[in-house]
DNA sequence: TATACCATGTAACAAGTTACATGATTTA
DNA sequence: TAAATCATGTAACTTGTTACATGGTATA
């Protein structure tokens, strides 16, 4: 339950159509919370449907035609519950660590071309953060209310530092592994 | 499709019925690839359809019976196939990062308390963590097999230090910002 | 006037979640 | 023998993914 949310906070931020949603879904908000047009369109019309958004009345709402959405008053009443209220932690599920485990059994073939492909990834991730930090948090005059973008996009930076750290030590232990031959235990 | 292959992994390390997966899903593998009773048994029940495992011939399959299930060749060949293929790294989806980016427009009421819940959470998390390393892979003596094994467990170790690391600095953060009232922009 | 692209969708499916049902075994 | 618990499931629903459809607008 938080695609609607996203969307409500991405459209106070600015009014958009579902286009410019997606567009905005795949950087910014999506840094760490994607979704596709698709998802983007059924859930823009279920919160207009129950009254949380509603379409600017410039244009008519024909097919092909760019439709702009504003959140209401109940929207942003139902986002600001939604953020106030507490959640748990989800559990972590990451592909690469299981199929580590799995090549404990079936053997290591071809994940370290992976390892390394994953770390290339994150460091051009963490190079992108790093560079929308210099750009938009020039150290020295943090505006108050810019804290928070700031201590977000410092989760993404120091999350990346994770991986690419780990995922050097793992090449490390790699070539020091065995190698590539089935470990059929 | 990556459950199929975390149950293949775990019936590899040890022939289980359903309920035992579902215990070694709690820990273990479900440290990092969760899943519940339900979708273990829906799962279970596709990978015998298919060839990919089979129930020991020991007790019959009546309802409230214990089932163990054991591997098949076919089974153990499409965990290697998955394991070898490139994947790529899907994007982050965090629902602290989101709420704290919505509390920028709707404001911070709420958030610090759970942020204090969560660096409690991820502190015992570490904490649980370190305690399997020290058990299982105390220092100067990790058989090659190992190494695998131990590699999952640090990321893991890593990823929760970095958790606690960053609530820290969010909760110090949070300290110094205007506070709790609606910063309404 | 084709062709490409912009913008909004539909449909079918796969995966994950929540609530409930049922038979077998232990134990009070 | 009643209650609790073990063990395996079903059903309904929500969320996310993949493939495709359709109308409008620019441009070669």
């Amino acid at each position: 339950m938080s695609l609607p949310h996203a969307i409500l906070t991405a459209l106070l931020e600015k009014p958009s159509s579902g286009l410019e949603l997606t567009r905005r879904f795949d950087k910014s908000i999506g840094y760490f919370w994607s979704a596709t047009h698709q998802q983007i369109y059924r859930e823009l019309g279920r919160l207009e449907a129950e009254g949380s958004i509603r379409a600017l009345a410039s244009q008519q709402p024909a097919r092909g035609q760019k439709k702009r959405y504003e959140v209401l008053p109940a929207g942003r009443a139902e986002l600001a519950r939604w953020t106030a209220a507490s959640q748990d932690p989800k559990p972590l599920r990451d592909t690469l660590l299981l199929r580590l485990r799995a090549a404990a059994v079936v053997g290591t073939a071809g994940i370290g071309e992976d390892l390394r492909r994953h770390l290339d990834l994150h460091r051009r991730q963490l190079a992108e953060y790093e560079e929308i930090q210099e750009r938009d948090f020039p150290p020295g005059k943090d505006a108050p209310a810019d804290r928070l973008q700031h201590l977000v996009l410092r989760a993404g930076i120091d999350l990346e530092t994770f991986w690419t750290g780990w995922l050097t030590h793992a090449l490390e232990e790699f070539e020091r592994i065995p190698a590539e031959g089935s470990t059929t235990l």
